[in-house]
DNA sequence: TCTGGGGTCCTGACCCTG
DNA sequence: TCTGCAGGGTCAGGACCC
């Protein structure tokens, strides 16, 4: 098949430990655990030493530290991990302009074209992972097939593990041939396929499903009951090694958003709308650095017994300050009760527009103040940095207390742990 | 036992309009 | 004018990914 195409996925290996143990070499050889520290935190990454003990990623900070109580807990640093990853998104670009990123530490890159100036794609795969190591002293796994979801399976079949021995190198490149694709696919677990989680793997389980030769065998009518229309035939195409979608670099977001677990509980109107107005107004602020406005803002509010609600209001005209976006979020959260206990706080912004296609608002008409005030709040920003200036109810003893994206990604921080 | 944050996509209910 | 229907938009929630 000589006009098949060629991609990779390149996963970086434990990728935030990993930079913690090159930038602080006494790290290295011990289990480190990246994430939120506090009782609501969960682990962002675990070293290979760490995941010896159990510990994985998405896990309660606590649970870790049960687990693996001698391992180095670190909050992380959203800000270095982003300088690192786009360093090697440069990398990937220097063998090919085909580069998805998935997240900072993981890519997709259709090196078809690319074959004649570099080799094949195991040979770009085996160089691009020399690239990195030299110039990042950071390890990396690659998956080589001639689709997106096979590429990314194989490079999780590349990727060191961690046995009751302690950690084991992986294959680091692992290539699956056209021809090879449903031997390597069907002796696979069905949850190993992308978009199947819990919920339809239990779904799976009752029809009999456990394997992906189990899913490529179920009638596509029988899936669609089960699944419905979308999940049953992507489902089932992928079980079958079908998956046409291409590698496109320069996704233009969707939404825009903020969301924050409060390390304790918020029971009182005021204070949620303290919180209302710092998250809107980095959700404006996100919004106007990416040159976009959005129509739709909805709030989601998690309750302390963790259910979850959101609600949405769709505007007339596209927003991009915060003074809008908080108006419309407070709007949407007058009708919440707080009093029994809200842990978790966000605001979406959606049906995102470019500047250019955005029109004039009544406020524009009837508020000018406030589109000369936002404009000198990001001349501001720009120079000073981001807490240099925000909306006057924020000001705390501590100055101004403005969100900034990565700000206690992993859950709550240490300092806010309860007593 | 305890469950983050930033996203995308899908589904079903409901309403409006032609 | 009423009814049925189809299609589109909105809204809320769920599932999934890293």
């Amino acid at each position: 098949m000589a006009n098949a195409r060629t991609i990779l996925h390149v996963d970086m290996d434990a990728f935030y430990a990993s930079v913690e143990q090159r930038r602080r070499p006494e790290l290295r050889g011990r289990p480190v655990v990246v994430g939120g520290a506090g009782a609501r935190g969960v682990v962002a990454a675990a070293s290979y030493e760490a995941r010896v003990y159990g510990v994985r990623s998405a896990m309660p900070s606590v649970q870790a530290q049960r687990l693996c109580p001698h391992a180095v807990f670190l909050d992380g640093d959203h800000a270095h991990y982003a300088e690192v990853s786009q360093r090697i998104m440069a990398i990937f670009e220097s063998f090919t302009p085909l580069v998805e990123p998935l997240s900072l530490d993981e890519a997709f890159l259709d090196v078809t074209g690319a074959r004649r100036l570099h080799g094949d794609g195991p040979a770009i795969a085996a160089a691009i992972r020399q690239t990195v190591l030299d110039q990042e002293g950071l390890t990396c796994s690659v998956g080589v097939a001639t689709t997106k979801f096979v590429a990314k399976l194989a490079s999780e079949a590349a990727k060191p593990t961690a046995t009751p021995q302690g950690p084991q190198p992986g294959l680091g490149v692992k290539v699956v041939p056209a021809d090879g694709v449903l031997d390597f696919l069907h002796p696979l677990p069905v949850q190993a396929l992308w978009g199947v989680g819990p919920k339809t793997l239990e779904r799976l389980q009752r029809l009999g499903v456990r394997t992906v030769a189990d899913l490529a065998a179920m009638e596509e009518r029988a899936l669609v009951a089960a699944l419905g229309q979308a999940s049953g035939r992507h489902l089932r195409a992928l079980a079958h090694g079908i998956d046409p979608r291409p590698v496109v670099p320069d996704h233009a977001a969707k939404s825009i958003g903020h969301e924050e677990t409060f390390a304790h509980d918020r029971h009182d109107r005021a204070r949620l709308d303290a919180d209302l107005v710092r998250l809107g107004d980095a959700v404006a602020s996100r919004l106007r650095a990416a040159r976009v406005a959005g129509r739709t803002v909805s709030i989601k509010v998690r309750f302390n017994d963790f259910r979850t609600i959101t609600r949405s209001t769709t505007l007339p005209v596209p927003v991009d300050t915060g003074h809008d976006v908080v108006r419309a979020a407070r709007r949407l959260l007058e009708q919440v009760d707080p009093t029994p206990g809200v842990r978790l706080l966000g605001i979406h912004v959606s049906q995102l527009v470019e500047d250019a296609a955005r029109q004039l608002s009544f406020d524009d008409l009837v508020e000018p103040a406030w589109s000369e005030a936002t404009g000198a709040v990001d001349a501001i920003r720009a120079r000073f940095g981001a807490s240099a200036i925000g909306p006057a109810s924020l000001v705390g003893p501590d100055g101004i207390r403005v969100k900034r994206r990565g700000d206690q990604q992993w859950g709550p921080g240490d300092r806010d742990r309860p007593r």
